[in-house]
DNA sequence: TTCATAGTTCGATCGTAACCGAAGCATTGT
DNA sequence: ACAATGCTTCGGTTACGATCGAACTATGAA
């Protein structure tokens, strides 16, 4: 009875918590250094550095050295997807690590999956858009339409430039918070470069959440509107 | 920076060598006894009963007894998805338990996934009901069309009574083997159904493949052609 | 009743892997 | 050249959990 993949290996590599803890971290989307990511699983350099080891080994994740840093990021979008699909199969069994603390709201409201936006505001966006006939929706799968890109060059995203991309144009995830689907794929991952660089939205420091400013905030809320 | 669910739990829970067996095979979709489960397993039935408390407690498995059976399935879809997607991940990355041996093969053609088709015959029929218009295919996501529902009609498939249950009708799930997608939902489980029913294929004893009877073999590549 | 099969619970053993201190490289800065 | 920072490797300790024997419960059969 050995057939097939080895799943033992990579949840082994996943249920250590002080990995774990890591690899979530890591999906906040920027790059961590061994240091950091020591830090946010709770033990000494030493001990994270092997496990960075184990995890790269396993094909979870990637590093790149710059100088005396040693970048850390999920190897790619796959492991990305598993990571998060896991959050919310373990969300949806209510195995949280601990009641809600003070920063849980601002991380339910508007949080960073990956490279693109997740929470309630990611999923209001995808709502949105669907409402408003920019995207369309057949079961899990989503497509552009040609209203879509008009009303996002309007914006200033440029969509045959993505195209030009192999990664998929649309692509719906699984929102562990919300428990429905928000925009991800090169679409969604150039929306929040909008947000962000249209300074509406930054990045917090040590966190996965994402605060809108005031104006972003209504910006925001303006351009995706929820249908009554 | 303990923020969102608990994925280090679930990773330990299919961790351990002997658990992964113990889902691994109950992805083939029939329920088996903590004996059996032992026996995939590798480990006495002791062993055995205490990682099928925890698996349950995890919220992988749900249990039901029977006389003085106690028969386990994986607790829901959501569940073989996850073991699915794991199973994906863990292919893609070369993470595989031993190199090809003999029941491989028989595998990779033709399987069961939880319980619908997979293996090259699960793609196969996907692509087909693709390429004949019968299933309109977007991004990830999959539609019956009015030309599929009568399709399927003719083969004895009544839609409208699958229409009824909560599950998705069509959903596509990714193959771990072909590194494709391949048909879920309650239409992959009602197309498999009635290839057993026909007497077109059978589950084999212990294990997840299917083989196709020569007569069955041969009306399933009739009705599912593949295009040039 | 008695016996057999299926499964759980308890207790003890044992192996593995997580962990950290200390030492060793590598890169940058002064 | 020297110091400081970032990270890895080595060695030894420790703790947790997988494992099984043995005893116990439950269901069914003779």
């Amino acid at each position: 009875m050995k057939e097939g993949p080895d799943i033992a290996q990579i949840g082994a590599l996943i249920g250590d918590p002080a990995r774990a803890n890591m690899l979530a971290a890591l999906t906040g989307g920027r790059a961590l250094t061994a240091t950091e990511l020591a830090g946010v699983g709770g033990i000494t350099l030493q001990t994270a550095s092997t496990h960075l080891a184990k995890l790269e080994a396993g094909g979870l994740l990637s590093q790149r050295k710059q100088g005396r840093h040693r970048y850390f990021t999920l190897a790619d979008e796959a492991a990305a997807r598993l990571i998060e699909s896991m959050m919310g199969f373990a969300a949806g069994r209510g195995h949280l690590r601990h009641r809600p603390g003070p920063k849980e709201p601002a991380l339910r409201k508007a949080r960073i999956c990956y490279d693109h936006l997740a929470g309630d505001y990611g999923v209001r966006m995808l709502d949105s858009l669907i409402a408003s006939g920019a995207i369309e929706a057949v079961g899990e799968g989503l497509a552009l339409t040609e209203k879509g890109e008009s009303d996002l060059a309007r914006i200033g995203i440029d969509v045959g430039n993505l195209r030009s991309s192999r990664r998929p144009l649309c692509r719906s995830c699984l929102d562990w918070s919300e428990r429905r689907a928000h925009l991800a794929g090169s679409l969604g991952k150039a929306l929040l470069a909008s947000f962000l660089d249209k300074g509406w939205a930054r990045r917090t420091a040590e966190s996965r959440s994402i605060t809108f400013s005031p104006e972003g905030d209504r910006q925001f809320l303006r351009l995706f509107p929820v249908e009554m």
